[in-house]
DNA sequence: TATGAATGAGTGTTCATTCAT
DNA sequence: AATGAATGAACACTCATTCAT
């Protein structure tokens, strides 16, 4: 039988949480169960439990995870265009980035969060942190004039983490992506066109 | 076909609805039981079963009402004002008719979406039908000048579906009504001035 | 299938814990699984979930069903003899009156209780009952002037308890049971004799 | 036979054996897990399996451990006062030479002894041991005068040994430790009357 | 010898579904 | 039609035991 890992406990529980990630996006966490997670990576159930107290913990871990590679796609954002144009084109990119199943995986942990109080607390914590980093962002092209004083950088931001959020959960359930970075480009276009009147 | 008692048949039916709505918002698909359904309605297991065959057909039965409410809910829209000023107010008046549930509701149907082919149908549908009714709605006020003529309003329509969609599922997950609100109105508010500077 | 009970949820109840009591004394609370007892019974363990939340709970309602049956079977003591010879024949009948496998199961749980306070709890309730009971017996005799007035009938009773439970304990471990009420007896001659020497 | 390194294998065995007694009397045989003890002393587990073959094997072994504390710890017995008066003190003085878990100890191990037929023959054993050394001693009592001859040494014996036995599981249980030895001191003295009344 | 990762047969428990009444 | 006791297939989790290193 093939052990979890031969080496390195940290690469182990990295590599359960990868084999979960699948499975969950498979299938969600509800109708995972720890013997497919198991299964998939060729071990017993027993091996995953001595990584992971439980079912629970796994999923803990697993949103952990998740939440790191959201922040890591997200902002691999080059910085020398202008705003709009970095704008435009950060959906696109973002979705490319992810692999295939990470959508769902996102409607899964939604559904999961209203009423597990842990993963309610992480996706709090990357919305934050979205909207954080966004609107810093923006504020920082603000001062250097490239868009109007008055604009409300935080609900800006917070308005295109939940439209990103929103056409992600659209892709998962089918929406061909084309369609889905068309709506974010028309979006975000007019949006600088309204940024932009405001300067004369 | 032979009716036999067809109103009150159907009457039952849309009480065990309403009935499984209520329990699957607060506690998931998965973890809401059958038996928990009955209880809520005071009747047995049994009489839920005469009338629905299984938890998956009692699960689309509701996934169709849903689409239904979110129909209704979507276009209590008044149409005597600006298209901008209707837009703006209209976030609000959809967050308040809905029972405060239903935002859960929606996360956890987009979880259940992915992988169940019936409501994946059911999810695309009502975003077809939302963004062909918002997106006659536009044209008909770009026909009528308040628009410029180059708006894709499909792709408009998609986004403002899609920036709903996310913002709910950010209050379904703890973010303050309020704030979701805000965003809503400051995108439309910038898209709204995007729109008219290109009327000049 | 057999049902548990064609009629009375309460003697449901009653066999399922009979048959508890019967495995539990075969092979001790730790040792027995609900598959076992639901076994015995004929029936699945969802039928025995339904009467009992848990294990704990059976564990628990078998406790209770002990207390009583100790109490019923301690106190069918005639009481127009004298009181020696009374309690001399007291153990015996006891004895006598008790399934075979009832020494068994309080030695069972005694090693349950101390470490489950609710075992514990019952344990002691047990224990001052049947002190309390003989305590007040003896008193009555010694107010009849059957015993000198100095003899604390409280520490006898806990002695008569406390010398009962060890040659339970000793019966279930194998010590022939004529050998256990010999020494009973003997005890309690010898401990009579010492009570009317007093008299003189 | 090849002795390697006899004195460590035995010293060996013995720490492990007082691992496994404090996490038996903590939790039980049942719920003791080998990595339980193996962790107490700060080994792996299968250095335990080096010295005992089995979980069953180690139980065995903790019996006859057992089975030696006891005898020990019953023959500290001053020899020098009056029969009864030294019977009087000897279970406050066993009580107190035994550690606070042994009771406990005790109880389980009743417990195990009704279904396992290795420790059923220990506390046989024990039994026999304990009952043969107090009859031994009241007989040479007895020759001695200081207690009638018809008394039948080997029922009294018996009888107090299931008495100190009774009383231990209710100090295991939670009776207060002073209580148990005012019951045992109030039995054994009023036993004593009895015993001397007869010399008149 | 010692280690501890891995195994796998069980445990308690849950729940959709059936069916005799 | 309605009931709810009973079923049985899962599921999360445990632990004595083994074995490659």
């Amino acid at each position: 039988m093939p052990k979890v890992v031969p080496e390195y406990k940290e690469h182990a529980k990295k590599r359960i949480i990868d084999a979960a990630n699948a499975e969950f996006a498979r299938k969600g966490y509800r109708k995972t169960t720890m013997s497919d997670i198991a299964k998939t990576l060729g071990v017993s159930k027993g091996a995953v439990y001595q990584y992971f107290a439980s079912k629970e913990a796994l999923i803990g871990a697993v949103g952990d995870s998740f939440v790191e590679s959201v922040i890591m796609n997200e902002f691999s954002v080059s910085r020398n265009e202008s705003l709009i144009k970095t704008t435009e084109g950060a959906f696109e990119r973002i979705l490319k980035s992810m692999p295939s199943w990470f959508p769902n995986l996102i409607c899964d942990f939604l559904s999961e969060a209203h009423r597990d109080q842990n993963a309610r607390q992480q996706v709090r914590e990357i919305d934050q942190m979205l909207v954080t980093a966004i609107s810093a962002f923006w504020e920082e092209r603000r001062d250097a004039g490239e868009v109007p004083p008055d604009v409300d950088t935080e609900r800006i931001a917070r308005g295109l983490v939940a439209l990103q959020l929103g056409l992600m959960a659209f892709v998962s359930t089918g929406m061909p992506r084309s369609e889905a970075i068309d709506a974010w480009t028309e979006m975000v276009r007019r949006l600088g066109r309204g940024l932009e009147s405001k300067k004369r």
